[in-house]
DNA sequence: CTTCATTGTGACACCGGTGTCATGTCATTT
DNA sequence: AAATGACATGACACCGGTGTCACAATGAAG
């Protein structure tokens, strides 16, 4: 046989025209039950797949999302944000789940990205994931939006359009910490992130947890907050500028789990013991929070569930159809890093 | 503006054919310096993309590849592995890097999973990833040879065509991990994984692991090897078995670093101190790896070299070039879990 | 026996590009 | 001045499906 078979071959073969093979293999209720089984029998003989590209072409979309990560520009090429890499778990399980292929492209965030994907009609829909600067990130999501684009992102509320963003409860999850800080009387508290508008989501937890504290009277000391992005090493060098310039604390909520990871090492490595001294919460739970020495405390998004919602609510703005809101609730998850006992 | 541009409306604004229009885009040398310019010019205003379904469709080619991700079936369904997850991160930048874009799925690996994506044209070529049991894979990777479909596939040697996959040295991983622990005079050594033809990767790691001993005129005693998948809770297991079945041991060689991890666990609950009364060495260096309790010594396999790897042979094969293959070196990687003082 | 709805099928235009062939223009050659 | 070639462009078929329309066959209704 000489390449693919086309809807012409199994035409031939099957006797008919090539308009009843395409309707009999989509199951119109047009063709009748019997051409519908002998259209059928000679495609599956002929190892027959539809052509995507000329269904598509036709159709007018792809049945497929595209995923693009934004990257801090200064992570280390190797390795991937481990938390990203479980939403991406979890968003191709969900894609696979209605029927969708999933395109996966890593940006820099720094480079233009237009929305390639959907404007080639590659993809009927974008999700976009990532920390980042925040501020670069909003225009291009404007310019998206003004185009018509499909797209939902994780994280950061986009303020025109709201709707178009998922993200767990932020604000929430830093009270969780702060209440659970508060509890095991740890109060003179450090926070490692970014605390502005660059980062929305880090805003939002500090934001929370600072005002828990203010709540029962207590603050957040503002020369005991460090910038950090959300990697290892940026967490391990802000703590340890925290330490070299003397600053005393009892505990630290980290933005990140990875920020944290970064911090215990920094703490480690300068004598303070690990809740001895410090207690250490992070945010996210990633894999390794749970095989970190000590295992880390952490406040919990459920990237199962958000990477369900993410590819729901697309689908339903592909469709026109309404967009529930759902905030996900996050969880704190005490571990080693906050028993003090 | 209605709907998308195409580049008739291009042609229309630029006052030239379509046909120089699609010539102009991709820079064809056919056409005008000037004509290309002002081409390119109206292009943009109108925020034109090539529509890759007229394009992949009339060039039959997509220039995507599609990566299918094989995951144990018993396996939580939540978590991937995290070696898979860096393959992946790695296989993303390579295609990036070549201009390919990729399409994921996760496949159970019991499921009938055919050659869709080459088959449909939506992709040029397959890459597979994936422990699994090797005897079924083996069965469909066959099919998909006969079909002449275009794949690579990380890990087990295909026997019919070695240069279809690619897998670093495992073999010789094995040895190193030997060769360490004889170094540090571990010889009662404990092997956990599957040492049979079900899972290559981990017979050739075993293999070279006790070719290495033998070598030495050592030898592992086959009541010392205990079955597991490449999981941390199958690990666990294994380990908590042999312990339990008062078998002993002063070292103990994972297939991987999960199964590591897990067997750390049941030794520490068994109060067996790692590494005082029982080294461990894991395989991978999966990024958890350098954060267990204590850090794992471990094998090493460049993921990032593996994935670009996978991607230029896959390409090469796809145009129908000579491959090269290669292994990749593993390289021993020592942390605290082997450190006796 | 005609009329009309129903059902199943084929013919054909169309989606938006790409590649081939034909055409036209201009400078160079003889 | 006629012939030759290089260069630039337009016309058109084509990729492999999908959707619309027309039409034949059948049976029911009048």
């Amino acid at each position: 046989m000489k390449g693919k078979a086309t809807s012409f071959d199994i035409a031939h073969y099957a006797g008919v025209s090539q308009s009843t093979v395409s309707r009999a293999l989509r199951n119109s209720p047009l063709v009748n039950e019997e051409t519908r089984k002998k259209v059928h029998e000679v495609a599956k003989e002929l190892n027959y797949k539809v052509d995507k590209n000329a269904s598509n072409l036709r159709t007018q979309q792809s049945n497929t999302l595209a995923l693009l990560l934004f990257e801090d520009p200064t992570k280390d090429d190797s390795q991937i944000n481990p938390f990203f890499l479980a939403m991406l778990g979890s968003i191709t399980r969900a894609c696979a789940n209605v029927g969708y292929d999933l395109l996966i492209s890593f940006q820099q965030a720094s480079k233009d990205w237009h929305a390639d994907y959907e404007d080639s009609h590659r993809a009927d829909g974008i999700i976009l994931l990532g920390y980042g600067d925040f501020i670069d990130y909003q225009e291009k999501l404007d310019k998206l939006l003004a185009q018509g684009t499909k797209f939902v992102c994780w994280g950061a509320k986009v303020t025109q359009s709201p709707n178009l963003s998922i993200s767990c409860d932020n604000y929430h999850g830093g009270q969780l910490a702060a209440k659970h800080l508060i509890d095991i009387q740890r109060t003179n508290c450090a926070f490692i992130g970014d605390a502005s508008e660059h980062s929305p989501e880090f805003f939002a937890r500090f934001n929370g947890f600072n005002d828990e504290f203010t709540k029962k009277n207590l603050s957040i000391d503002s020369r005991k907050i460090a910038n950090a992005i959300s990697t290892d090493e940026s967490g391990f060098q802000a703590t340890k500028s925290l330490i070299s310039n003397n600053i005393k604390f009892d505990a630290l909520f980290a933005a990140s789990d990875l920020i944290a990871i970064g911090a215990i090492k920094a703490l480690t490595e300068a004598g303070i013991k690990v809740p001895e001294d410090v207690a250490v919460v992070g945010f996210d739970d990633i894999p390794i929070a749970s095989f970190t020495n000590p295992p880390l405390t952490t406040v919990q998004q459920d990237t199962s569930k958000a990477g369900e919602m993410l590819v729901t609510n697309l689908l339903k703005m592909i469709n026109d159809e309404d967009i529930t809101v759902n905030s996900l609730l996050p969880e704190l998850i005490v571990r080693g890093s906050t028993k003090t006992h």
